[in-house]
DNA sequence: CCTACCGATCGGTAGG
DNA sequence: CCTACCGATCGGTAGG
């Protein structure tokens, strides 16, 4: 008579998994995580953890969802309040850089390490992947644009201070998951100051 | 009585082995590589493919000892004899950029693959991927020292220039490997310009 | 460098 | 969401 419930506790497990599996592609990457994995470290049968997807690639479709619903709120939300262009576009990258020295996953970013997990792979998680941090891109160079056209930066190509921008994020994250570089976001701080023609 | 002949054919064998599977792992990661994967692409059994190695790590270590050996033969060597400071900087990203637009590997960059993958996994692989970047950043930096000493560059943390030369690389190398993006290269350029402070 | 084989684990499903 | 199971593939080895 209570389908309520049933449903309710059906949709914490779906959830449940896909943090798990949020947390562990960022050590290993999303390929690695197995389905039996999951189900130990969950104290799970590899059934109940598959069941709500239907497949790996499924489960692999979501953990990406919420990966990028993490990344936004992260950097994104704390920066959407602040004046389109040169300001909101400082905000971003604060929150950014602040993101990535925070090591909110235990493996840094989640979306850096898909990107070059799938990239060589064709496939649907591939063009998930592709289509996140196009998007991503498109906002930095909107807002660069906005910038640009307040005056607020040279007559730069907007493109360009995305690109540069996605660089040092990435150059961040590199040094400090392989190398557990203390400095790296710092240097990154310092780079975007130069990115966005501060200094 | 002829040891040699049969001594070069092993040899000939392990490099066969060792290039199929840097191949490989420049589009899909180190670990997807499989043993049996790489036995039927080479027309060989499992047993032939894995026996003069050992095992799947030692076959790892020498398929990056064999990436480094390609990227410093494509990038260092071109610019080696270069006058130290700016000038091998710019012939060094010069080669580095070109090396990144040529695909000379068909999944892109293997380094920044393998730093990638293995960042969140303790082993020898990622202790030896460390090292060579840690190295190769090394040498930029020295380079950068360089040609601050000779007032080159202004005095700015030669580290902070190798960090950003880096960067750029990686923003480079994700952008042509995840999106196609065929002005990714040119930007790269662009950017190197202003981290050498030559704009 | 081959055939033949090992135990373990993979993603996934049937049936309840 | 569980148990019990499927065929395929994993890394690796014995023996030649």
């Amino acid at each position: 008579m209570s389908p309520r419930r049933s449903a309710i506790a059906a949709k914490a497990t779906r959830q449940a998994v896909i943090e798990e599996t949020v947390s562990r592609a960022s050590l290993a990457g999303l390929e690695s995580v197995s389905i039996g994995g999951l189900a130990d470290g969950l104290g799970m049968s590899k059934a109940g953890v598959i069941g709500p997807f239907g497949s790996k690639e499924a489960l692999q479709l979501a953990a990406l969802e919420r990966a990028i619903e993490i990344f936004l709120g992260e950097v994104w939300e704390p920066a959407a309040d602040a004046a389109p262009g040169l300001d909101r576009l400082r905000a971003v990258t604060d929150a950014w850089l602040d993101y990535l020295g925070r090591d909110v996953l235990p493996g840094g970013c989640f979306l850096t390490q898909a990107a070059c997990e799938f990239d060589g792979r064709p496939g649907r998680v591939k063009e998930a992947v592709e289509r996140a941090l196009t998007r991503w891109q498109w906002l930095l160079e909107a807002e660069a644009q906005t910038a640009v056209s307040a005056g607020e930066l040279p007559r730069v190509d907007p493109g360009q201070v995305a690109f540069e921008l996605g660089a040092i994020a990435q150059g961040v994250n590199q040094a400090r998951q392989l190398r557990g570089d203390e400095l790296a976001v710092q240097r990154g701080r310092r780079a975007v100051l130069r990115a966005l023609y501060l200094d």
